[in-house]
DNA sequence: TTATGATTTCGTGCATACAACAAGCGCAAA
DNA sequence: TTTGCGCTTGTTGTATGCACGAAATCATAA
């Protein structure tokens, strides 16, 4: 390893390395990880790499099954909204508790948040869109005062990273975005914990709808992913999955 | 390893054996999980007890803190009741779906469960009631059809069982129990969605608050019945070992 | 040609050895 | 006594070798 966190261990650099290519979509779902091949890549052995394997799978972000390696986690279509469905609950819930526990300077903040992301929007930075929309969220978990809740809620949203990621770019959805954020703050900072948790299960739930719309489009012309393990000697494109490839 | 399921592998045994262990409470909260140790218990080398440690951290069960080795996961109050009101809006959602979703024959099973749960509770049979509950419980996931949903109200599940078990039994809670269960059914026999979600979140909360109304109690005056063999009883051990430890 | 069975191949699962780091211990200095 | 430093010791983190098993390949027969 040429940069190592000091402090830190191999396995859970590499943890980390394999998790950001994952949500990035730079590895594609169903990609297989040759423990080999990736502790070859990092100048490893293989037992830091199984480590870090064996952690992302438990966070659900890849499979493994018994002797036959590992792959990039897929998720067909009705489990993605059922996952949908649970982080809307939970963010709902996280909406509510801030409703009654957010300070007077969080509920700042947040507006602050809001407003840079209504900027963002306007110049149409999807980069930039995505980190502040992250920073929203996570505003809110901390008004929640709920570590083990903002736990739960932040790993499903790094679950379905990188298909959500797909969902806020479509066409529209950045002013509907921006619209349900308002009023989530509206219910907020009036402190009405019910009108919070409705509004954000719905922001959400919505991300969800757009979501299956989203496939249901996509659906005529999709290739068969007959992909086994043919992987090119050469680099490793860093490319969406192509079904939830670029769009416009 | 003298007996080991055919077709899994022994990390896969061994965590299988430390979960069971941990949520039953032969491992108490603090407790060191000794990598050699558990090796030379269980006969094999250090790398599928490693890996089983592994995931059960990443479950959630133990704690692993760099180079200082693992110890049974020990949650304290606040963060208790936070895990307690994150798992009673997963309930409360698998009770909504289950209204929408059930069918007859699971409308049948239901009752049957709830029945032989009155039964068990007259003959004051807990290690039997805390079964058939938990079979009660698992039949409204089924009925609810998310899989993922699911899986993430059972992982919770477990992960609070060592600590629920006691709760469970507290005197009085039995016949609550049962009369909560009856609401829930009644709820989603009838397709109420909105009642079966509240009765199910009121009932899982509830155990929530009779979890503090019992730390309370016991933090007043409690001679520690320690019929149980110390194993690290010099080991330093949070709030929550002194109040939900071994009780009659 | 397809189907079926043996064989080869390649990657995972586990064991073992070594390295690195943290906690405990002893000794010396204030 | 207390404080600080270096050493020892024990445990974790990583590397490496080997064995088992599943998929791939090939051979043979229908």
């Amino acid at each position: 390893m040429s940069d190592q966190p000091t402090g830190s261990t191999i396995a859970e650099t590499i943890r980390s390395q394999l998790e950001r290519a994952i949500v990035t979509g730079a590895m594609r779902p169903g990609e297989r990880l040759d423990e080999q091949e990736i502790a070859d890549r990092f100048g490893v052995s293989r037992t830091p790499v199984r480590e870090a394997i064996r952690a992302l799978a438990a966070s659900g972000l890849v499979d493994v099954r018994q002797r036959q390696g590992a792959t990039v986690g897929a998720i067909d279509i009705p489990r993605l909204i059922e996952m949908f469905q649970v982080m809307a609950e939970l963010e709902g819930l996280c909406g509510e508790l801030a409703a009654r526990r957010i300070t007077h300077e969080e509920k700042a903040n947040l507006v602050a948040l809001h407003e840079r992301l209504i900027a963002a929007g306007d110049r149409v930075s999807p980069l930039e869109f995505y980190e502040i929309n992250r920073e929203f969220h996570e505003a809110i978990y901390d008004a929640a005062r709920s570590d083990f809740l903002a736990e739960q809620t932040r790993a499903l949203r790094t679950r379905v990273g990188a298909y959500r990621r797909q969902v806020t770019y479509l066409p529209g959805r950045v002013a509907s975005t921006i619209r349900e954020h308002a009023a989530v703050i509206d219910a907020i900072c009036r402190h009405d914990g019910e009108a919070a948790r409705r509004s954000l299960r719905d922001h959400v739930n919505l991300l969800g709808d757009n979501l299956s719309d989203f496939i249901a489009s996509l659906a005529i012309s999709r290739p068969q992913p007959a992909e086994r393990r043919a992987r090119a000697a050469t680099e490793e494109t860093p490319a969406t999955e192509e079904a939830l490839g670029e769009r416009s």
